[in-house]
DNA sequence: TATTGTTATACTCTATAACTATA
DNA sequence: TATAGTTATAGAGTATAACAATA
């Protein structure tokens, strides 16, 4: 592990550096990256009411009624009722959505791997041995 | 090298968590993406014209302008004449600024690593290898 | 005439405060 | 009275179009 401040900060910033390289990644005119987010958590764990979707996003309940909005405006996502308790709104991902999200992974995917290729192959090995600890990583 | 579409994405996907981690791990109240990664271009590679950190941050010049214009509000940038060239902005950061960043960073790296103790010792020694490859990704 | 930057305008995204409807 | 969600309002962040100043 590594014990000195300075040494640990050399790491985040190369963390630092990763995520800004990571945004660029993304498509400009596309979702905003809690409304990609969003959509992500829908598809992978299922319909979630506002409040939940709220609080996995850290954002506030009157900005996550403005995201699902423009998601259910762009027929992304759709809003349904809760049978137990009128005041629930349940809100669920579209076909049209999941389509979204996979041009938007295989995009990303294509422009990430085009980076990769400009590494040494040493490099490359060591990024793609530390995917699975990653996955653990991002599983907090 | 991954070879096939459906394992790159799968790469991809983890990257794209990695982000969502990431991004929680900013201090919310704070600067935005765009200004944090504007003050550490001004940071590491000294004073640049307006047009120049548009084009680095991947943002229209009115954009830069505002993000400019608050930086400078907020006193952790100040613009500056070029004697040369009346046209010109010359941007620079100034000693509150690097403050800022000095004190983003090392709550980053308190939380990071906070994260990485919860995680095995196979798979943070798997992630550190791999910081200098990502390093040398992010110069790309 | 071209370049550098700003201003004008509009939309997204976010927050806090006030409100409505249901429990 | 408490909870789930929306509406109202304000400010940051972004884009395109139009403008001013300098080269």
């Amino acid at each position: 592990m590594i014990e000195t401040v300075a040494g640990q900060v050399a790491v985040a910033v190369t963390f630092e550096r990763l995520f800004a390289l990571l945004r660029r990644l993304n498509p400009p005119h596309d979702l905003s990256l809690t409304a990609a987010s969003t959509l992500r958590i829908l598809e992978s764990d299922g319909p979630h009411r506002l409040s939940e979707l709220a609080a996995k996003e850290g954002v506030t309940q009157p900005a996550m009624t403005q995201v699902v909005s423009r998601l259910e405006r762009d027929a992304l996502a759709v809003r349904g009722a809760d049978p137990h308790d009128g005041r629930v709104v349940v809100v669920d991902i579209t076909p049209a959505g999941r389509d979204l999200l996979r041009h938007r992974r295989a995009a990303r995917a294509e422009k990430l791997f085009a980076l990769l290729d400009t590494l040494s192959p040493a490099d490359r090995a060591a990024i793609l041995a530390a995917i699975p600890a990653f996955d653990r990583l991002a599983d907090r």
